[in-house]
RNA sequence: UCCGACUUAGCUCAGCGGUAGAGCAAUCGGCUGUUAACCGAUUGGUCGUUGGUUCGAAUCCGACAGUCGGAGCCA
């Protein structure tokens, strides 16, 4: 019994072979006066393979029926392409239809608008930028799998629901298994979440990140990779509700140990999608960002900027550049700001570090002047913020004088506390937002179109 | 959530006060080792929803919804 051989497999063989079975779904199809020509693909890779198919076939009219979508098996001989622009091309002893797509099927062989294919999010990875995008988003996961494993990272699993409704990083998705139309109560007239499935108020998490403290508490250096969940009505292209993030944490680290693992993980990650999905940037390049090469190129060669926040403000006042918010000491960055910096200024990714603690989370630590903390966000061209980073509050006095200047309740850390109160190392680490990588690597603009089903304010299709 | 734009055939858009048009797709036919093929014909729309102005609205005004872009929140 022939075994089913995948297209990329073929277009890499050193020779014609005698007899081959692919499987895959009809891209065009072009009818001669005596045979068909049938460009299967099968997603393996980005080119289609050529079917040349002969009326001589037993069931050469219903292969003449064959549509753009439909789904078939076909058998022949792998040999080299009389025509110009392939080497190798099928010529059929066998087609077995398995399914026709009927007229509606909604791919059409033109460009379609990527707003158009969100209204089709079930069926545009058929198409070739999509199937590109998901296949480098595959390449893209192993390879921060590689990046930390290499190093000896752990890999931890965070839990997705969470207790804790304060984490800092914006508003939670509460999830609940009370009859909403009719909750039990208690005698103020509240919800009675003791009834509740947990017992207590439960959400979807926003970040792993002080579960991987714990861990990395213990197991020297972690990492985390999963999904995340933001209630926020953010509508821009960079944000989503539902996204994955990777958070590495390292005890015994400083916030320059910190910058160090970002940058050379963004480098690794760069060069090792250039080097392992090359034939799919080319069509990113052609087809959505015509710089993206000489972007990642320059990722990959040349390292980036490092900054303080008040070196940022400072290079901003100076440059002369008119900004629409004014960059004083003491505010938050502005996506202008960013991208300047990023963009204008260094034309590189550039870190900026010691921001004001006013404007930073809880956790980071208070650094010696006593008005700024660690913390730290690399900003890329194009995209903005796509890692935030922090050394952690490792002192147990400053940590929980921070969480009561925030007005938290002190008894929902106490067990975040602990890592301080027991042992406590400087540790440090940061969230990279997957997608956001994804943008960077592909030229991909829109958030909605890194992720297969894309979760957004209005949007819970699919 | 705020500001702005947009919503007309399956897709991309034109029409901007007198009851709808193109290209592509699809369907049918022709031609050709073709390759986002080519040529011809055909089909296809209560112009986002809902109020209003008007003799008459796709076209003007309002509300609502959705989409897109920018901002905020951040990953």
């Amino acid at each position: 019994m022939l075994k089913r051989t995948k297209i990329k497999t073929l277009l890499q063989s050193e020779q014609t072979i005698a007899q081959v079975l692919v499987k895959g779904w009809v891209k065009t199809k072009r009818d001669s006066k005596d045979f068909s020509f049938i460009e299967i693909n099968d997603g393996s890779c980005l080119k289609n393979i050529q079917v040349i198919a002969n009326n001589t076939l037993n069931n050469y009219n219903e292969i003449k029926k064959l549509t753009t979508g439909s789904s078939v098996a076909v058998t022949g001989a792998l040999v080299e392409s009389a025509g110009g622009k392939q080497k190798y091309e099928i010529k059929a002893d066998n087609i077995e239809i398995y399914g026709i797509a009927p007229e509606d099927y909604p791919l059409q062989k033109k460009g379609m608008s990527d707003e158009f294919l969100r209204t089709i999010a079930h069926l545009r990875p058929r198409t070739n930028k999509y199937g590109a995008a998901f296949r480098v988003r595959s390449r893209l996961s192993y390879a921060i799998h590689n990046f930390f494993q290499e190093r000896g990272f752990v890999y931890v699993h965070t839990p997705i629901i969470t207790a804790s409704d304060c984490e800092g990083a914006g508003e939670m998705f509460q999830i609940t298994t009370l009859d909403l139309k009719n909750p039990p109560l208690l005698p103020n007239g509240e919800i009675d979440y003791s009834k509740d499935f947990f017992g207590k108020e439960s959400r979807l998490t926003v970040s792993g990140q002080l579960n991987g403290e714990m861990y990395a508490c213990a197991l020297g250096n972690i990492y985390t990779f999963g999904p995340t969940f933001r209630a926020e009505n953010s509508n821009t292209q960079r944000h989503a509700a539902e996204f994955w993030m990777i958070e590495p944490e390292m005890a015994f680290a400083d916030i320059y140990d910190n910058m160090d693992l970002a940058e050379d993980m963004v480098r690794y990650l760069v060069k090792d999608i250039m080097e392992n999905c090359a034939e799919d940037l080319d069509l990113f390049e052609k087809f959505v960002d015509p710089t993206l090469k000489q972007t990642l190129s320059n990722i990959v060669d040349n390292g980036f900027a490092r900054i303080t926040y008040t070196e940022a403000i400072e290079i901003m006042q100076k440059s002369g550049h008119k900004f629409e918010y004014e960059p004083v000491y003491g505010i938050d960055m502005q996506t202008e700001h960013e991208r300047f910096l990023a963009e204008e200024h260094f034309k590189r990714p550039v870190i900026v570090r010691d921001y004001p603690k006013e404007i930073k989370a809880f956790y980071m630590r208070l650094n010696d002047d006593g008005k700024t903390v660690a913390a730290m966000d690399v900003l890329v061209p194009r995209i903005g913020e796509l890692i935030g980073g922090s050394q952690r509050e490792e002192r147990y006095d400053v940590l929980v004088e921070k969480i009561k200047e925030t007005g938290m309740d002190i008894k929902n850390y106490e067990w975040y506390l602990d890592s301080r109160k027991y042992g406590t190392v400087p540790h440090a680490g940061f969230g990279l937002g997957f997608e956001r990588m994804m943008m960077l690597v592909t030229g991909i603009a829109n958030i909605r179109d890194t992720i297969p089903f894309p979760r957004t304010p209005k949007s819970v299709s699919f």
